[in-house]
DNA sequence: GGTTTATAGAAAATCACTTTCACTTGGATC
DNA sequence: GATCCAAGTGAAAGTGATTTTCTATAAACC
């Protein structure tokens, strides 16, 4: 996201202040981090990119937390039970094709979210979020065998 | 799934076979317990359900790996990380509507497979699988409060 | 019945992630 | 600009689902 990450930065500092939460250096550093990403990543890539020492994944953690709780940052499960976190739009969320050995990540322009909605609220559901995510070997580590 | 069950158990019995594995007590206890499953549901609760000791966790956790490389598994992930099981007739999977608070789940009539592989194909990916599922919360915990 | 080898049992390890609590710092207010 | 307090951080330990190791047991083929 390279022209959109100003607007994002604005998005993230007035919905931080009207939560009653601050722009510490930290912060900055994980935030800048995410915004040099091309891909989904995993927490301690995150940290590695920041240049946050080892010992910081804790901040790492409690800082992808609150951004998700900004409405700026999604988390992209893999089929281990991890997951990688990735900047979006406020408010948006995008689906995946990821390799399994790599873990490469690739949106993936498919949503399915206005059908599954409207069923899961045909049958009384709230609070309604879904999840969608493709995985497979992709072809360079094919290659590599 | 209440006619198919002993056709589910002949692919179980041919296909355990074939790779080399047995049917032992715990493990017929374990798939008789996933049988009477209405619902996907955690390794703790089949556990419960097959009324084995707290101890044969681990063997549950055994077994339902085998039964997912046999193709008559699935895992349901759920938000925070963890799990369901849920048998499956051979080689087919189901997408859910899952309550964040009760884990109830719904098998859910919506499937992108086709679409989906079909674009990860295109970008040269292989050995494909995807995964779908909604979250929200059910209206019986929505009225519960 | 004997042998081979998959499976079970027990106990501990893993590992991503979270929590606790004392200390620090941002930033609103004076 | 100094003060104050809640929000954030650091260190260390805790969690909890799942996995692994290593030994004992028991299928199933002969």
């Amino acid at each position: 996201m390279p022209d959109t990450s100003s607007q994002l930065l604005d998005t993230v500092l007035s919905r931080l202040k009207a939560s009653g939460g601050r722009m510490t250096k930290k912060r900055e550093l994980v935030l800048g981090a995410l915004l040099t990403m091309d891909r989904p990543a995993s927490a301690e890539e995150v940290r590695e990119r920041a240049e946050l020492p080892e010992s910081d994944l804790v901040t790492v953690y409690r800082n992808l937390e609150t951004f998700e709780s900004l409405g700026v940052l999604q988390r992209v499960p893999l089929e281990n039970g991890t997951q990688l976190f990735e900047l979006t739009a406020p408010d948006e969320h995008f689906h995946h094709l990821i390799c399994r050995q790599c873990h490469k990540a690739e949106r993936l322009d498919v949503c399915v979210g206005h059908e599954v909605v409207s069923k899961a609220k045909a049958r009384g559901y709230s609070q309604i979020a879904h999840l969608m995510e493709v995985y497979g070997i992709c072809e360079e580590c094919e290659q590599a065998d």
